[in-house]
DNA sequence: ACAAAAAATGAAACATGTTTCACAATATCA
DNA sequence: TGATATTGTGAAACATGTTTCATTTTTTGT
């Protein structure tokens, strides 16, 4: 493989006049740029982006750390992130904790070494000083440590409301909201609360029930559905993340519940996979571009070094209507 | 940033002596071992990867060029892949192309710079060329390049076998296939091939249909399945990758078609799109385990330096019955 | 035509971790 | 006890590209 000095050799320069050509760091005499770029040619000369790095202190790549990519909407964010990021000439590295602590930790671990320029955290199931001591350009998602990390949430708190009015006009009365995290600093969890508070105003019952996931598994959810139906016959509404919620509804169809009249769903996300059923799921959509635009904005501007002007940013929510509700 | 010569001096030691204890490749004295794991753990050091990778010659990241990992074959595939790249020390960089081929060779540019050691690629809309001449190990999905490159397929014949028999006995006579390469490099195209063959054999129309996507969008695949159901009403089956199957069977059943009776729907790949509605999918079964396993396998054996031996693998496809056929 | 400014280029140092080679200090063996 | 083997350690070189600083050459201005 050609390096620096290969080229500088079979051009008759110093590695420093290569190294300008390639970055146009300097002025450098047309003819002796013309017979560096045969020699380049003909090498077939590739820099080498390691070394460039190291010296830059760079490495133009960015983690982002993620439970699974398998979840359309991480995936769909990856993907947003992922293109966003190219057009800005980074790359992206893909870590999946997949529910493992330990695997959440070991990525933390070597993304301090200089591999990434910064990491986009759309995880969190460490202690906070794990994100603390993280010395690199860091956003979060969803998980408001309020110490200072910049974080991007949705506003589950509007989302809250709006589940709240679909469940009541739907006639709701005995309401179970699916979620993975009984925590105030994940922002998710303060749908929850909001949606309790409005319901238990409009004297529905709402009950949290915490689903631990850590293998991505539709018929997995589907059993936990028909359980918790069979255990809790009163439910006549769920809300869920998108995938879980499908199984709700394909469990209370198949026990012979109708939807939307006996059972409500409103699934949380709104990703293709609500449309891509033969019902459209009512959803609070998380608006991925949003999200991911705000990501991409604040990570780059501490990529520059500039301090932020907003630590966090909230992005709307929006309910789409479906045949799941009333 | 700490670097090892920072812990040299602060332990009294040369830095080599800290890169022994660092990876144990000679024997350091006890008390000298001590001084410098102290030594690191008050200046809090992190060995620089960029510098190790660049001595090494390699970064332990590998690549995979994927159209999109929206797309929930690729998403499953990538999350079985970076599992498999963790568990072996390999961290994994995404790299959709959204089905420009000015960012796939982009992409194939970036990673020939010693950014990566390795390329699985997902993708294949270049000239052949541009695929031979990488210089890393490399393994192509579904794309046979019949020059040297390893790769890993699906048993897509067989799949086309399958789906015949199934349009067959669901009693089709009109049948489409949507596919996205007209092409005998591309693997899947070959399901085509033996699909056409069988129906004609049986006196059963098949037409293949290429449609380029560049935009992951379910509405946009259902208004495309609307209008080729307007244009061709006489069809009673379509095969087709999930999400655009899944569109068809919508569409189909919005104009009033009978599922399976009028209209049969066989998807391609088997993924968990195909379980979430309320109807399951026929479906050929592309075992994501099985190629992923295979792909990995070869992608170390030559990152080992090792010859394969057998530059091409084909995987087994099995249907799964589901309520879209007869 | 001469001083001053500008342009082109190279030598050397640097970024950081690793390895080779040499040397000294012990340990082992006959 | 002397000869040989083993162990521990450092100096220096290396991997590759970039930058600083100095030097030479060319251009500009008067």
């Amino acid at each position: 493989m050609a390096s620096i000095r290969d080229v500088a050799n079979k051009a008759n320069v110093a590695p420093c006049t290569v190294s300008r050509v390639l970055n146009g760091t300097a002025n450098v005499a047309p003819e002796t740029k013309q017979k560096i770029e045969m020699a380049m040619k003909e090498l077939n000369y590739i820099p080498n982006e390691l070394a460039r790095g190291m010296f830059k202190q760079r490495s133009g790549i960015i983690a982002m750390l993620i439970p699974s990519i398998r979840h359309p909407y991480f995936s769909n964010l990856a993907h947003y992130i992922e293109t966003r990021l190219y057009e800005n000439g980074y790359k992206l590295m893909l870590c999946s904790t997949d529910g493992q602590i330990e695997k959440e930790r070991e990525y933390i671990r070597i993304l301090q070494s200089n591999l990434v320029d910064g990491v986009i955290m759309g995880v969190s199931d460490l202690e906070d000083a794990a994100y603390l001591q993280f010395k690199k350009p860091m956003i979060m998602l969803d998980y408001d440590l309020k110490k200072g990390i910049p974080v991007v949430v949705s506003d589950h708190e509007k989302g809250g409301y709006l589940a709240a009015n679909t469940f009541i006009s739907s006639g709701c009365k005995n309401v179970i909201h699916i979620g993975d995290k009984e925590l105030s600093k994940v922002e998710s969890y303060k749908c929850h609360k909001v949606l309790e508070r409005e319901l238990e105003r409009a004297d529905i019952k709402c009950r949290f029930v915490e689903i631990k996931w850590n293998e991505f598994d539709f018929f997995g959810y589907l059993d936990i559905a028909a359980t918790i139906l069979e255990k809790y016959p009163d439910i006549d509404g769920v809300m869920a993340a998108d995938i879980q919620a499908s199984a709700f509804l394909k469990a209370a169809l198949t026990i012979g519940k109708k939807v939307p009249e006996d059972f409500a769903v409103i699934s949380i996300d709104g990703t293709y996979v609500t449309d891509i059923g033969l019902m459209n799921m009512t959803s609070l959509v998380q608006s991925i571009d949003q999200i991911g635009d705000a990501t991409i904005k604040m990570l780059f501007n501490l990529l520059a070094g500039k301090k932020i002007a907003k630590r966090k940013v909230v992005i709307d929510i929006k309910e789409k209507k479906g045949e799941t509700t009333k």
